[in-house]
DNA sequence: CGGGTTTTTGAACACCGTCAAGGAAGGTGG
DNA sequence: CCACCTTCCTTGACGGTGTTCAAAAACCCG
């Protein structure tokens, strides 16, 4: 399935019948409150499954965050019955759950405890982390997802980018593109 | 098992072998960070069930928050035996998982997107509910312990009760007494 | 190249945190 | 039962971090 920048992939409250795997692109999970004030709860970044939600119904939505959001989708129902034959395969849908699940505490934490440059700086080394880098972290997803994720504005985003960048942590060839050029003071941010 | 306040139930990282249910008292979970900052991720109050981490070790602490705090105990073992001839059972746990985390999800949007007023509103609102009445929430637990859930400081908590108080939204008989004089006043303010 | 969106930057302000001190509550021992 | 002590809570003044409002700059895409 293909997606362009702010499409559905399923909405809160639907019935989660299925799973999904981002192979481009990126996704957003996220909540929304009346006033419009939105809490993103994590990115789906190119190899990750979401939609696993427990239950009968998905307590985010999903959206694409940028053009060409690729994922491939499986009904759960399928699922069921191979992980039915196969155990292996529960437990690993069981390891899956315990990871989100352990982001998600560890993001309580970062929205409870931390300051802007804290939280700017964990979210760089995690974003390249996942995807297997060790110095650059490409962002899939605009100033707002970020501030939207972090719990701050864009333009505290884009400050404390500016003043990282200023400080010679991190260099921004393009808006999306982060290098990370002093790997262990950034480290030294993310408590 | 019977727990004095600050008392552990169960550490970070142990080996998840029980589950547990609060009888009287009150149990906070949390995580601590390097540093001492601790970002407290729930209560469980009176027929609360915690401890039901998913996979093998535990992901939080859990201490009695209060002295007199009473608490059983099952293994994990027993359940599981009990669970695979009644599949109830099952649907029931996960249900409690899927509790948990809609909490852990509101929580997060609490810590990204509201302020001090909201937090505290939301909280007396939260812990009214969950005792089964509309107008008084006992607290069973210190300032430091809201707190550190809220993602605030003990003054602003401070502060804030006593901002309500002054407003005659709340009255405070007892330092943990809170009785909600004006519910609709701070229904407005949990968003 | 041009219009619209996104991002950056600046200035002023507000909210909450920090530091400090005083006051209330609860537990302990005489 | 009361005095004492410790711990917890409240209140005040001040300062800092992040938000808000506004405008300029950069970027993207047709």
């Amino acid at each position: 399935m293909s997606f362009r920048s702010g499409e559905e992939v399923h909405g809160e409250g639907e019935a989660a019948e299925m799973l999904y795997r981002v192979t481009s692109g990126a996704v957003r999970a996220f909540n929304m409150r009346q006033d419009g004030r939105r809490q993103i709860e994590g990115f789906y970044l190119p190899g990750d499954i979401f939609g696993l939600d427990v239950g009968a119904t998905h307590h985010v939505s999903a959206e694409a965050t940028m053009n060409n959001t690729y994922v491939v989708a499986i009904w759960r129902s399928t699922l069921e019955e191979v992980a039915a034959r196969d155990a292996s395969l529960g437990r690993e849908v069981l390891q899956l759950i315990n990871l989100e699940w352990r982001r998600a505490r560890y993001h309580a934490l970062l929205l409870g405890q931390k300051s802007a440059i804290e939280r700017i700086a964990g979210f760089l080394l995690d974003v390249a982390r996942r995807q297997g880098s060790d110095c650059v972290a490409s962002l899939p997803m605009s100033r707002i997802d970020i501030a939207d994720y972090l719990g701050l504005t864009i333009e505290t985003v884009s400050r404390t980018l500016t003043q990282l960048e200023r400080e010679r942590i991190i260099a921004m060839p393009s808006l999306r593109q982060v290098r990370i050029v002093n790997r262990s003071a950034l480290i030294a941010w993310d408590v």
